[in-house]
DNA sequence: ACCTGAACACCGTTCAAGT
DNA sequence: ACCTGAACACCGTTCAAGT
């Protein structure tokens, strides 16, 4: 028996923490986050589900981890741009605005779009690397942007928040059957609330019914992103 | 054997579906979302886990169910005005303002943080009826307090989509263990980001770190949402 | 028609037994 | 030390059998 016999084909590398965590990202990219399974994921590597443990604590922490690598790209225009090597250099035009900002939640929204599952993730736990991650971003993003220090912490949490919210509404989204088209489950869901649309009943939801059909998740996410934006630059600068 | 012996002490009513939601809504409060299942809640009404499905289709629904009963209680100032009896009469004074949509919103956020498995089923699925009637409750606001129309719809989805932001970070906050007080918890969370911090790395997180031990979630959801009133409120009038 | 509760098809996680 | 995979302690849901 060979040595290339005892490492199966489904494994090249040897078993770790790392390795889990990339074969959890491509189950959960290509079947969605009900597939990622102990038992499909040490088969996918393998082993046996109970190696998996010798590596990852919990599938908790496996999740969260998978969260973090994806997030790892998202770069805030402050720190690429190595601030604090020439913290006494003559104060140049703002390296970063509210347009960046901007981009930089968006570029947010864009890779829980492609990644659905990093949509429940993300929302499931305020405190992890990910989130933190994003918040850190964010928020040096605004100090670069100008956005007075006592309002810091403030903007930056609502613009998380807003974004774990949008984020929540993708994964459900992601959850609708592939077979069913997502204009026909929108019509009927906005059939249902006409359904119960008594007389001046549900009124509002009734007239953006139609509106809800055929919107486009993105555009209206950057609407509310720019009202909040608005808000931020309508605060008095110390 | 008489009749009150064949209905055992635990259920006086006979079994339906508003009682056995009204059933979940108690082991939900009393012990948390993970403490809610069908075996339980078969024991509490009396009855066998198989009976509860002839009234209820699954576990999904009987929690859009019971997050509908919470929020039925929620009631936009114009609707409850009566806004329709009336409609001939001379315009007079705005029944509603900024000031009632914020209130609007800080009552539900009020209500989650009294419930926090509701944070958790809201921020699920954003077509429930719950979310629709929170969704119908602000739009009917906004359209009292002036939004202008082509509006109505991107800064009501923007309030929903941060409030379920927040219900999903309100639902993380009430998992954490009860026995570990949740100030010591955030202080090893902010331990954690500093021991991580690099020079220049995390600078943002960090800062913020002392803030987040002792800051206040209604305040904060409170700030985010005057952020985005005044973002809507700078929307020029039609 | 409604209820019962054992049975089914799963989970995450543990752990004795192997290498 | 690391791995294996059966076993444990649960789930939601189904369904034959009862009333």
């Amino acid at each position: 028996m060979s040595a290339s016999q005892r490492r199966p084909s489904g494994r090249r590398e040897a078993l770790s923490a790392p390795v889990i965590v990339r074969a959890a990202i491509e189950i959960l990219d290509e079947h969605g986050e009900d597939a990622l399974t102990f038992r499909l994921l040490a088969t996918h590597l393998s082993t046996g589900a109970g190696a998996i443990y010798h590596h990852v604590a919990n599938k908790d922490e496996l999740l969260e981890a998978a969260a973090a690598e994806l997030v790892a790209g998202i770069e805030s225009i402050a720190g690429a741009a190595g601030a604090g090597e020439a913290e006494d250099a003559a104060p140049s035009a703002p390296a970063a605005s509210d347009a960046d900002v901007r981009t930089l939640v968006l570029d947010v929204f864009d890779l829980i779009e492609a990644h659905p599952w990093l949509g429940s993730q993300l929302a499931r736990a305020p405190w992890q690397t990910a989130v933190i991650h994003v918040f850190e971003a964010i928020g040096q993003g605004l100090v670069v942007a100008g956005v007075p220090e006592r309002s810091l912490f403030d903007v930056a949490s609502a613009l998380v928040q807003y974004l774990m919210g949008a984020a929540g509404q993708q994964a459900a989204s992601a959850r609708i059957p592939r077979d069913v088209g997502r204009t026909e489950f929108l019509t009927a869901i906005a059939g249902n609330w006409t359904a119960r649309a008594g007389r001046g009943e549900r009124r509002f939801a009734l007239a953006m019914a139609a509106q809800l059909a055929d919107h486009d998740d993105r555009l209206q996410f950057a609407a509310g992103l720019d009202l909040i934006l608005a808000g931020a630059a309508a605060i008095p600068r110390a």
